[in-house]
RNA sequence: GGCGACGUGGCCAAGUGGUAAGGCAGAGGCCUGCAAAGCCUUCAUCCCCAGUUCGAAUCUGGGCGUCGCCUCCA
């Protein structure tokens, strides 16, 4: 049985979906008026994650992202740039769009962009105000909190509290509009120059708060089984979406409310006026996705994460500790022999099988994919140990291959592509050229090149003419082409 | 001020009341011409205090500290 921490009840919960066997989703997206930061990214690698294994574990996942596409900061945006709203929100829509495949997350199953979902947001506020939930001030609709008796039941506000403690910070001027100050707009009445739709209520554009109600509902429904986002999404977000979607449909919203923690860099919070203020770009530019990923599964999702340049190396090294053992497997494989076996496959067999098991029984905890990773780091530290110093023999080869798709499936449900990895970090450009270069020089194909040089440095080995051994050795390293020695030979890693 | 989260070895970080996973870094050793990779050994009693319990990192209360949200925010 899958347990989730749920927002709602601040507790940890049996998982249990509306539907046998399926899991509705919706996570919200990001407001598109920028290219998408490392704090953002979090997020989304974080519920890719979990989308990931749920789907692993056998729940067929319809999962929803929304992209809000307009909104105050992407007018202002535009303003500042001198061109059209729609124009900069097209540009980083494909920018996030961009950013999400180069970090590995799976695209969702429907990506909704708010602008093409005015008429369902139209119809939800319609409905609100008929409800007696909502109210047109000159073009403006608003959301009667206290129409809701549960409101401030997700983020766990007491709506008197709030309204006492926090009166004198409001001071946007439309305070008088408002028949209370906690109300919120769920339809803005356009300014010259803005986005605007036809409402009955004039030309106007939909609150950011009903956006996600009106999308999370028409593309799955209500209630659905999971609603996640950013823990700075509680509130005002979330807990405005819950009031709207309850009060117009009379059900719950969400049965599951998942936030995924906040990042921070250098133990500070993340802002533009610190100057620690990373786009997910930046960071891809100089740190492969898997690397990335790494760090963060090292850290639970709803824990606060430190991101450091240190942290991010660390995570490389660790990284390579499992996509090595990976290597040496397959490389071990290829090398086998017609010779009787020196493994014991029985206890082979079972630690797979109890690697397997950990894998689920910590990831089933709420997703605990530091839990997840340990127990694959001790099945490669125990695989290690197992094939340390040992040739193959053919009969081995079954259970090899099982241990080595085991590491790789599991690191799949990470989103971490062994293979994808591999064939990245071997062929980079550097080593085109260097193939040409040999060619050429060798007046023969590339691997006859390459062949040829570790022919001729086993040889220089044998005669002890280490000098030799160690510049061909060097002169191949300065190509990406390292030559590692063991005892069955050379080969390249 | 209100609400909430968290404090585990040098760093990061799991942890289901029964006596501390894992990664990185460090130390020693093995293997190796050297290197790389790998293996072996070694490295904490869990912020403080008090309670509950046969037994607590895990539960309760109180301190101290850090962080987040309360305003746009993933």
């Amino acid at each position: 049985m899958i347990r989730v921490y749920n927002t709602k009840t601040r507790s940890k919960v049996d998982f249990e979906t509306l539907e046998l066997g399926c899991v509705t989703m919706y996570v919200c997206g990001p407001t598109v008026y920028n290219y998408i930061h490392i704090g953002n990214a979090r997020t989304f690698i974080s519920f890719d994650i979990i989308r990931r294994y749920l789907t692993w574990r056998g729940f067929k996942v319809t999962f929803v992202q929304n992209v809000t596409d307009v909104d105050d900061k992407i007018i202002k945006k535009a303003g500042e740039e001198g061109r059209s709203a729609a124009e900069v929100a097209a540009e980083y829509t494909e920018a996030f769009i961009a950013d999400m495949r180069a970090a590995n997350v799976l695209d969702p199953d429907i990506r909704p962009k708010a602008t093409e979902e005015i008429p369902e947001m139209i119809e939800l506020v319609e409905q609100l105000i008929r409800g007696g939930h909502a109210y047109e001030v000159e073009g403006d609709v608003y959301f009667a909190v206290r129409s809701f008796a549960d409101y401030g039941k997700l983020s766990g506000r007491n709506i008197d509290e709030m309204e006492t403690g926090h009166r004198d910070l409001r001071s946007s001027g439309l305070e008088d509009r408002k028949r209370d100050s906690l109300d919120f707009a769920v339809w803005k009445a356009a300014k010259p120059g803005e986005p605007s739709w036809k409402s009955p209520w004039g030309q106007g554009r939909p609150g950011w708060h009903i956006e996600c109600s009106a999308m999370s509902k028409k593309y799955l429904g209500t209630p659905i089984d999971i609603h996640g986002g950013g823990a700075d999404l509680v509130f005002p977000h979330h807990e405005n979406e819950i009031a709207q979607s309850e009060s117009a449909c009379g059900c719950t919203f969400a049965n599951y409310w998942i936030h995924s923690g906040m990042l921070q860099i250098n133990s500070e919070k993340m802002s533009k006026s610190l100057g620690n203020f990373l786009l997910l770009r930046d960071v891809l530019k100089t740190t492969r996705p898997e690397v990335l990923r790494m760090l963060m599964l090292q850290t639970h999702y709803r824990s606060p994460l430190d991101f450091s340049d240190e942290r991010l190396s660390e995570s490389e090294v660790a990284l390579s500790r499992i996509t090595n053992t990976v290597k040496n497997l397959e490389w071990l494989e290829s090398n086998a022999q017609d010779i009787p076996s020196r493994l014991d496959i029985r206890a082979l067999l079972t630690l797979i099988r109890e690697t397997r098991n950990e894998f689920i029984f910590a990831m089933d905890d709420d997703f605990n994919t530091a839990g997840g990773l340990g127990a694959l780091f001790a099945f490669v530290g125990d695989l290690n140990a197992a094939i340390a110093d040992k040739t193959l023999s053919l009969s081995d080869l079954p259970a090899i291959r099982q241990a080595r798709e085991l590491i790789a499936e599991l690191m799949g449900v990470f989103g971490i592509d062994l293979e994808g990895e591999q064939k990245a970090a071997s062929y980079p450009p550097e080593v085109v050229g260097l193939a040409q270069k040999l060619a050429g020089y060798a007046g023969s194909d590339t691997a006859q090149a390459v062949l040829a040089l570790l022919a001729c440095r086993t040889e220089a080995r044998s005669n002890k003419d280490w000098a030799l051994a160690d510049k061909v050795r060097d002169g191949l390293a300065a190509f990406d082409l390292v030559i590692e020695d063991t005892p069955q030979g050379p080969r390249i890693a």
